[in-house]
DNA sequence: TAGTGGTCTAGACCACTAG
DNA sequence: TAGTGGTCTAGACCACTAG
């Protein structure tokens, strides 16, 4: 019963959907009933209703009013950095090559980008205190007399490395998680048996007109692998 | 240029927060020096500045104004079913048991139930056309009386299952994902050999007073796993 | 035509900050 | 004390919906 009265008057709309006195698919009362009702203004009302908008409550249709959503049963938020995952020692980072490459015919597709362009390469393995967790390769298109500096990419994560050009605000990033059978050059990096697959997580961004800035593997001990992703609020 | 007032103010300050004419950490222009400038209401201005607030540009201090935000750089949003993963296809799902059993002492810490207190525990089998793809295992808290319909539960997914007593609006999820080496009968069931992990995903939901309403472990043959995740907006 | 949500205003009062 | 963001109001006009 404390708090603001738009949020009292949240607080009381989220109860009733989630007791189910307004059901998916259904119409809340309108913004005039609930101003009535609540013996508040219709601007307070819809301060209340933004609140439900944005937490996924409801979603509104102008000229007909505010339906309950169906939940979202399958959104998680994720917190992914290559660069500190569990177990990982940062001081322990080997910085095994940093170059300027030609590209490969699928990094020109994965990159859009025209034969002529270089790239960037990093390749960097992530240990623990004692053994190796993770190698890492990064491309990033090369633009002619750009300086690059060891020490900042021996440390920095691949949104920094990006955003040396672009407003990290604007960066849209892609994840894959996916098992495969590695080649044996990364097997002997990470100390691993033949037999056993390895984790990759494939990173990519882009710009706000969804041009590729950017292509990343992390290559992962899987015994080492952990990842953690909760509902939203 | 075109637009509501609002959006044409908050696309304005975006832009020049991605420009970095205002920096991370920096106070914008407070609210009435906007209205000043933009010729507009302050409840007009006060709109588009808390799009900027949802949207993670800036945050808002009160007696001090509206400071730029540190970009989020390693946030994702994940979609993740169990039922529905790909190359699984739903008919070919085999439910292997449905059950009341006892609970381990494991299972008791993870549900944070008592010693008397029984689980429903699910199995199935998900396949694909002709190859099992991943080995799942659900526990519920059982309520005496419940009646459990095998029908359902076979297509339900987790969520639905759990939402049975609880409105999924309030349900919490976390979800873990990691590989390991996993028991004989798992890996027969995938048919899998000795030497391969596997990826696990776990997956926990909590009432609204973080009370465990229900485990889950899905076993994927790692050949098979796919997750993909992206930036927010 | 009556009702709905969407946009916008000019004004009020509040608690908080910082000189 | 002047300035900041937070809350709330009563009113206006708009495009859209649906009988």
């Amino acid at each position: 019963m404390s708090g603001p009265k738009y949020a009292i008057i949240a607080r009381d709309l989220k109860e009733k959907i989630n007791k189910g006195i307004y059901s998916p698919g259904e119409l809340i009362p309108s913004e005039n009933e609930l101003a009535g009702l609540y013996k508040v203004s219709r601007m307070t009302v819809r301060r209340s209703l933004s609140l439900l908008n944005n937490e996924g409550y409801t979603y509104s249709v102008p000229g007909k009013g505010y339906y309950v959503c169906e939940p979202q049963q399958h959104k998680y938020e994720l917190s992914y950095n290559e660069a500190s995952m569990p177990g990982i020692v940062p001081e322990a980072t080997k910085l095994l090559d940093v170059n300027i490459v030609n590209s490969t015919k699928q990094l020109r597709l994965e990159l859009q980008i025209d034969n002529e362009i270089k790239l960037i390469r990093i390749k960097r393995l992530f240990c623990s205190a004692k053994n190796p967790v993770a190698y890492d390769i990064k491309y990033i298109p090369y633009k002619r007399g750009e300086p690059i500096i060891e020490k900042e990419i021996r440390f920095a994560n691949f949104p920094e490395l990006v955003a040396q050009r672009n407003s990290l605000f604007t960066v849209n990033k892609e994840l894959r998680i996916y098992c495969e059978k590695a080649k044996p050059e990364i097997l002997e990096l990470l100390q691993l048996g033949k037999e056993m697959p390895v984790v990759v997580i494939k990173q990519k961004f882009f710009d706000s007109s969804n041009k590729p800035l950017g292509l990343g593997f992390t290559y992962i001990n899987p015994l080492r692998f952990s990842i953690q992703a909760y509902s939203f609020k």
